[in-house]
DNA sequence: TTAATATTGTCTCTCAGTGGAACAATAGAT
DNA sequence: ATCTATTGTTCCACTGAGAGACAATATTAA
């Protein structure tokens, strides 16, 4: 069968994204779903011998999300051994018209490397991928629960991400180019969970120097129009 | 041959470690010497089909070092092109009297996660593994360059050492159960690599209620003897 | 035209934590 | 008893954050 053979890629090496986006005051991530089983999945995909292993996540997300030149950061790889349950996979192949041998590459161990992408909800594309029936923005606190070990997956994206929004100055990634201060709070207190103070906020934001400062954008109500500001490009 | 047939492990998938010692106010780590090509390398190792990554990496330490319980911390997974040099496994066996076929699994492309660890360096009884002539402690800042991408891999734990050093309270792993203020200092200004206030250092790490104090250390020198301390098992 | 309202931008006050230095304590040598 | 080297502690100045107050302003209501 040409479906996935085992001549292009590597066996028992996978990957899984954990792709963020925010819309209306929440966080989001992208799941798959199976139709036919019910089942949820993170979007992923497999290694050709031919080629780097972050160039095939780029390819990856670039197929469900259209989107190149994407925040990336990998996170982890998980190796146990309740991520191997070939029933799992032989069932979602044979419920997509797909079905494989019992002695195919796919149903056998797989060790995941995980990434994070923080992507800007509006300019995104989705397109499903050849097994799945549908791809969608879920709420991070409202996720369906997911095959495998996905959902751990998921939680240690957000703990990293948490992590590392202060140090790598990422949430910016979440915007268009051009926002407000308050949609930048709004971004920090999805991740994080928690509410931040207005006035420390801003004062953070401004004293680092990070941000450039534009127009005010009037929204026709009646107060003051706050600044629009972008990340300096340096 | 039975010498690590590939109906044991998973083909494509190895394992690095960075394993930190300190010794002389010095940080160090491990690296195993090929004595026929003169070439270094991390001690690394392959995951058996049925065995957790996890498993398979502190199994890899322990016949190394002789510890078990060790503090270990996965860092990042390596997948570029630069990893895949058949030639210079192959040599690399060949030279340590095993020689492998030309289509050995051995030989092909491999994915390898990286994990780092702590220990005292007293503890440890080296014991090189079957194809290296010996492994030994090489100072951090005086490392022979390494095969393959390990050079790479060396930084990039390091890095990740000194990010997570205050976040995750880790130094301590480093000393004996028993140390003085000093040394502990020692550790972190040899993994930061600068040096550090002593009474800012000694106050932040007493303020943090961390640490337990026990009786002086008389070393016979004329002067104040100072505490040992150790960390708190909570 | 003026006042009211909601939100934004800035400032002030306070307090915790750190850099930097000084001072006190002390084990052994002289 | 005095000196020396090092350790434990305290003090002062500065910075950054929490918390609140106040000023600025775009629109609506009177």
């Amino acid at each position: 069968m040409t479906f996935l053979s085992t001549l292009d890629y590597l066996p028992h090496i996978a990957f899984d994204s954990v792709v963020f986006g925010f819309s209306k005051g929440k966080l989001k991530i992208l799941l798959m779903e199976y139709h036919a089983t019910g089942w949820f999945a993170l979007p992923g995909g497999f290694v050709k011998r031919n080629e780097t292993l972050e160039e095939a996540v780029k390819k990856g997300l670039f197929e469900r999300t259209g989107l190149h030149d994407v925040y990336l950061d990998q996170f982890h790889t998980f190796g146990s051994l309740e991520r191997f349950k070939p029933e799992v996979m032989k069932r979602i192949f044979e419920a997509s018209n797909h079905p494989i041998d019992s002695d195919h590459w796919l149903l056998d161990r797989f060790l995941s490397i995980g990434y994070y992408a923080l992507i800007d909800h509006e300019k995104v594309t989705l397109q499903p991928d050849a097994i799945s029936d549908s791809i969608a923005w879920y709420d991070i606190d409202q996720l369906p629960s997911l095959i495998l070990d996905h959902d751990k997956i998921v939680q240690k994206a957000l703990q990293t991400l948490r992590e590392n929004l202060d140090r790598k100055l990422i949430g910016g990634n979440l915007l268009p180019d051009r926002f407000t201060m308050n949609e930048l709070q709004a971004v920090y207190e999805a991740i994080l969970g928690e509410k931040l103070r207005r006035t420390s906020f801003q004062r953070k934001m401004l004293s680092m120097d990070i941000l450039e400062r534009h127009e005010k954008l009037f929204t026709g109500k009646s107060h003051k129009a706050p600044y629009l500001y972008s990340f300096k490009t340096q």
